[in-house]
DNA sequence: TCCATCTGATTGCATTTTGAAACTGGTTGT
DNA sequence: ACAACCAGTTTCAAAATGCAATCAGATGGA
């Protein structure tokens, strides 16, 4: 799992750890829905990921420290991932991401409420959510993953979506 | 050179997009290296691109409006590819990008400076950019290519970059 | 105990993408 | 005429992707 490093710079570096279809997409599945197990990722994610391909990629988020791996101690086979702060940093950038997604693609109203309020909070909002996802990710993995430990900033970016999908579904009929 | 859609999601959309190993890299050529022909991006990229990727790559962005193609009127071979504004909006993008890379990957000091200084310069920095980009690539994509219409913000950037590179090679002797 | 279920994966295999190098058909400047 | 240069394309091997099926070791309920 090593880098090819064709060069020095940042945007190529940044690349060629995170330029790929679906290292993005796993970790903000860990990041905004606090998908901790292996079938949390696979199952409940939107897009359909394949488990070879999810498989691959968390061994490879691993070996960069984007990813921590821990022993689940409520279940002797399950394994607990975790954000570490190296991938807590790249919150900014998510934010940034889905601010441009919303302006130039093809975006669902619901999928898009979060970018739209981590858009809106800026950098106080980004801190906050960092320091949140330092105590369910870092601080607490397990307490995190369990719900005994939980993000307010996650908590009111859920809501506002479910908020979002509930009307939807209501309209749709 | 259809997207898939797996998910109307800003960040997978965007990673369907822009997740691969090259775009962001040619954007970036383009955006902060003014590189406007093929044969610019081809072979004075850091990275060496195969130039049949480059073409797919091209092919691809333009595509999708992210870049614009256009006859130079100097050599009835060559074209001159552009910015648009989509792509030129993705100047925040490649700044919280450049300073996540500079923070947590193993970056070399005379290629990592642009993105210090813009990071440094922050929004303001970013819409003076983004403003210079908009003359030489949208309203005088020729005199942008020829260089007879210069981006003030591009000129610093550059100017600080030779600079240290400049003092590297003394110090390397 | 038995069995279905759930866990984090792995395997096999077809398709797609990537990458390096050579090559094409044309243009430009001398 | 001719060398240098232009934007790509072709070729082919290697790697990555995607999907379906499968795996062995827990776990939980009857």
């Amino acid at each position: 799992m090593d880098i090819e490093i064709r060069s020095g710079c940042p945007i190529n570096l940044t690349m060629e750890v995170l330029g790929d279809r679906w290292s993005l997409v796993i970790i903000r599945d860990i990041m905004f829905g606090n998908r901790r197990h292996f079938r949390e990722i696979l199952t409940q994610s939107e897009e359909g990921i394949a488990s070879n391909i999810l498989a691959a990629r968390l061994k490879r988020l691993l070996s960069y420290g984007l990813i921590s791996k821990l022993d689940d101690p409520s279940h002797s086979q399950k394994s607990i991932y975790s954000l570490t702060e190296a991938s807590i940093q790249l919150v900014p950038m998510f934010a940034m991401i889905g601010a441009w997604g919303r302006r130039h693609l093809p975006v669902s109203e619901d999928l898009s409420i979060r970018a739209e309020l981590l858009e809106e909070g800026g950098q106080p909002l980004w801190d906050e959510f960092m320091e949140d996802l330092r105590r369910i990710h870092v601080e607490d993995p397990i307490g995190g993953a369990n719900g005994s430990v939980k993000s307010p900033v996650l908590a009111r970016l859920t809501a506002a979506f479910l908020e979002v999908r509930a009307r939807m579904d209501t309209a749709a009929g």
